[in-house]
DNA sequence: CGGGACATTGAGGAGAATCAAACAGGGTGG
DNA sequence: CCACCCTGTTTGATTCTCCTCAATGTCCCG
């Protein structure tokens, strides 16, 4: 998932489930802290995300890194580019997956609907990216994690009390990772967020989103 | 085209031209400054490009740009999301386009191996992008050029008295928007490079690569 | 020759990174 | 059960990269 505002917020929820006859292969469980492929690795199975939250990074040979994208539920990780992972890939938080083998993305021989839904998630994974993009390269620090949230909230957001809450199972140095930030102006930005009464940080790993609106109009770069 | 330097310089060239039978249309030529498409436009064709060069880019409301892409020759561009564009696209320098019908790639009916060829596109886009990412978000002003000008060095560079020369069709502001720089630092990191003496700038629109080495250590952030 | 668009250069400032220190909080072992 | 430690987070002070604003320069085209 490509956590992201550029306008129109609601777009079409990802498949909540790809259709399927019986090509099926049983559903496959992994603790947080596990690795579901490493960069290099030879792609033979793509995988929808059932529950639990995935991380798929890439790294730089000085160590800086960069994470591509947080997998959510509905999300469809594995894409290949001449056969093999381009990022490593592990879990966060304990997921369930469904996988499919790779044959079924390449060719429509095996069940043609499957294959045109990964298709269109792989279609669907390139127009994320690309609002990705706008993020990374001009989006401010305070825009980069208001649209963090924002996105966040829209996904994942639990209603309680008349308030939003937003889980988040990746550490600060997960999200620098993904805004092109450091740790620091992550956290120095939700404490900023916070005072300011926009959220409320209940704990480390969740967030109460307090006004919205407000989180949104950030998001966008209003500055007033 | 992502032009990104992440190590393993030389990934398979772009398929130099996509097989089929005769599902083609006849090319299209269009001159430099002429719109392909625009964001919201409902894809009907995809597009191989055959010469010339195209810019992709995404707006925000207040004006922000990203350029997504260059689209050099070999490039396929205009991949939809739910059926439509989700960049502006036009021309930078005269192309000649092969155009292919949408339902090509996403129904494998009407010829499965070009069908095939043109998923094996929107992956390798996707793998492309996400080695933007780290260009973006990762990566210092002097990197990002210096890979701008490594990556076009080994797509479009031409041998010119035992030297490399690169003609970059775009301004400066399309390739500040397309790195998440300004004009500015993208003109004055040019000038540096200049004086460093890896590269000589013979007008505007062309550079010529002196030390591709210093280049690519450059690129990839040696601080020596 | 003059105008306009684009590029370069300079001075100054803002925002985020860096460096460093205090602060949880969760798990382990005594 | 509590003290301790380890890791991750917050906060602060300072630095530095890149942006902003402004002026000048260059090239192309009528």
């Amino acid at each position: 998932m490509y956590v992201t505002v550029t306008g129109d917020q609601d777009q079409p929820a990802p498949l909540a489930s790809i259709s399927s006859k019986i090509t099926r292969s049983p559903t496959a469980h992994l603790k947080a802290g596990a690795h579901l492929y490493f960069e290099g690795d030879s792609v033979k199975w793509l995988y929808q995300i059932k529950t639990g939250v995935l991380r798929l990074t890439r790294m730089m040979e000085d160590g800086r890194r960069q994470v591509i994208a947080f997998g959510y539920p509905g999300d469809i990780v594995g894409f290949p580019s001449d056969g093999l992972h381009h990022t490593d890939c592990d879990v966060l938080e304990d997921v369930c997956l469904q996988p499919y083998r790779r044959s079924m993305l390449e060719s429509g021989h095996g069940d043609p609907q499957l294959h045109y839904d990964l298709l269109q998630a792989a279609l669907r994974e390139i127009s994320a990216m690309q609002d990705h993009f706008m993020m990374l390269g001009r989006k401010s620090a305070v825009e980069k994690v208001a649209s963090f949230l924002c996105v966040l909230t829209h996904r994942v957001g639990k209603e309680v009390g008349g308030y939003t809450q937003v889980v988040l199972p990746m550490s600060r140095g997960d999200i620098a990772d993904f805004l092109g930030l450091t740790t620091e102006t992550v956290s120095r930005t939700l404490t900023q967020l916070r005072k300011s009464r926009i959220i409320a940080i209940e704990n480390i790993h969740t967030v109460i989103i307090r006004r919205p609106q407000a989180l949104s109009s950030l998001s966008l770069g209003d500055r007033t």
